[in-house]
DNA sequence: TTGTAGGCGTTATCAT
DNA sequence: ATGATAACGCCTACAA
């Protein structure tokens, strides 16, 4: 039964204060920065903690004062793009506000179970409050629960319940897309979606059939994809076969990727004979060929709102005003006005 | 100061005991799986858990065994697919060996300083072993305190220190990518290299010579770029001023768009003027134009394999033997012999 | 098989 | 400004 390796006994308050020759509590005054403590008995007290190396024991700390700052991030283990670039937002706002952040993944197309115990294993850990980078809905008995006794955000704008947030549009997504294709002349516009395990993906379809239906045309049938590029490769090979189909709003860059590369091979053009919207402006974007057109997520922006979101229901503060946040519409070179 | 959110009195092993009859400690062994405890005991005891919704404290746990069973993790804060493939494949062994996985970020191109910055707050925290999936060396003066009270696992094969390890071996990558180029029979290969902050790229710069000098052919100058398209794209305009250039190897699949798109931009055909390899073999590997001949890493395993040596460490157990983890040549596209 | 006692390292509370 | 003391919730060791 191995204790901490080779930490055979790190330096506890009680040394510290020994060697300042005051008690523990004015340690732990000083430690936390307090200021009732006069200058002088600070300075002994931070030589011997230099002297020592002693640094705070988290768990003795939290036991004692019931609190973790510990930042709980369920995700979905899929190496997406959005995934890891909203990461980069959360971990950046939580390590300024002295949050860690601790990581529970399930595996995709996950059961509401797997959810729940990634939920659970976060709070035993002591996590503070929970961001869910991941589909799943407030909606589904057995979250109610949860999201009472933890603070719970959500990527996803949703009918929420009781304390839940949520933070990017995606609406406002599909339309930018949509109504680009449009405005550009098309008649109509096909969907290639991404996987319906998530929410987006949804959201992003409703979206694209309102839009058409508000400009008076009946939305063709839905094509069916799973994020992949292999599936909007497939896609592709659907919408060659469309002959009169000119614009497709794809629901991912990588996607976008698929689909041309099946448009080329069956010997239409992108952008002369389809124009292609898509959806992320990945690095990589801009060196598709053609270039891509595509509706930017601003995802560090959305890991930091989410963060700061969370923390502001932790400590039970009024929320951090945040820029709002805009998807953008990237005018590049798959895209153009029908033949 | 707020206490955790709406638990006001989350139920304590006492409170199951006082439910069920018995100690805190009968409790505690039912909790812990032990098996001398008699089933009718146990039963009551769980029932009494289930009916009061107790889970473990984990500060409380750890501050009385001295285990915490978090494993630290310390990433470059840049959206690289490598760097979440990775962490999937750690999240999955940690959860199947019940860690938990905390995350300290570190900017890119982060001083000495900042790692270490992230290093005390996982120690802080109570990592028991720590994985640095970023660019560092043990030999680096301060590292060596560090990794003596904490096990630590580099992703990175270099001289190591003392209870050092590492998993991938980057010198076959670039002997695979380089020979490659020369077996299809191009006189000499150049290089586009990544960012040298990060140990990878002169690793594979360095075998990228040796090989050639191996085949008796002087280096040519190494163009450098930074692992983004973009400075791929700046490389590849390089590359096409050089008239005799007919290979080239990227260090990443990235940095590979970039390339050709500047390639194609001159004039020159890939692979028909100019051969490219790369390196990752990403999703999107496969969708360039023309699909990409790459290195492929297998990142999840790479990930897997890491966790379970610092769990076997944290343990002090014997190394769980691992398949050795090869890295592999795909063949596609993007590489042909010489006009 | 079960229970009792003590302590893990910190912070909160109340004195001084 | 500083200190004494009592939790915090659990686990280890030992006793019964």
């Amino acid at each position: 039964m191995p204790r901490r390796h080779n930490q055979k006994s790190a330096p506890s308050q009680v040394d510290v204060a020994r060697a300042a020759g005051v008690s523990t509590q004015t340690v732990s005054r000083v430690i936390s920065g307090q200021s009732n403590v006069r200058p002088e008995t600070a300075r002994r007290v931070l030589a011997a903690v230099e002297e020592l190396g002693y640094r705070v024991h988290a768990a003795a700390a939290s036991l004692a004062s019931g609190r973790t700052r510990i930042l709980g991030v369920i995700v979905v283990s899929t190496a997406r793009y959005s995934t890891s670039a909203i990461t980069v937002g959360i971990e950046a706002v939580a390590t300024e506000e002295g949050y860690s952040v601790t990581t529970a993944s399930v595996a995709d197309h996950a059961t509401r179970d797997s959810f729940f115990d990634a939920f659970d294993r976060l709070e035993r850990q002591g996590a503070e409050g929970v961001i869910l980078l991941a589909p799943f809905s407030f909606l589904d008995p057995g979250m109610d629960t949860r999201i009472e006794r933890t603070p719970t955000v959500l990527m996803h704008r949703l009918t929420g319940g009781v304390g839940t947030e949520s933070v990017v549009d995606q609406s406002a997504i599909a339309r930018l897309a949509t109504e680009h294709l449009l405005s550009l002349g098309h008649r109509t516009v096909w969907h290639v979606s991404g996987d319906d395990y998530w929410l987006e993906s949804r959201v992003r379809r409703e979206t694209w059939e309102q839009v058409l239906i508000e400009h008076g045309v009946t939305p063709p049938p839905v094509i069916p994809a799973d994020w992949t590029p292999e599936s909007g490769y497939r896609a592709g090979r659907t919408i060659a076969a469309i002959p009169d189909a000119t614009a497709v709003f794809v629901a991912s860059d990588e996607m976008a990727f698929g689909v041309i590369r099946a448009l080329h091979e069956a010997g239409r053009t992108v952008p002369d004979d389809v124009s292609v919207v898509s959806v992320d402006d990945i690095a990589l974007a801009a060196y598709a060929a053609p270039a891509l057109t595509t509706v930017r997520q601003p995802f560090e922006a959305v890991g930091r709102a989410a963060a700061s979101r969370i923390i502001d229901m932790i400590e039970e503060r009024e929320p951090t005003p945040v820029e709002p946040i805009h998807p953008e519409l990237i005018v590049r070179a798959s895209t153009a006005p029908p033949a």
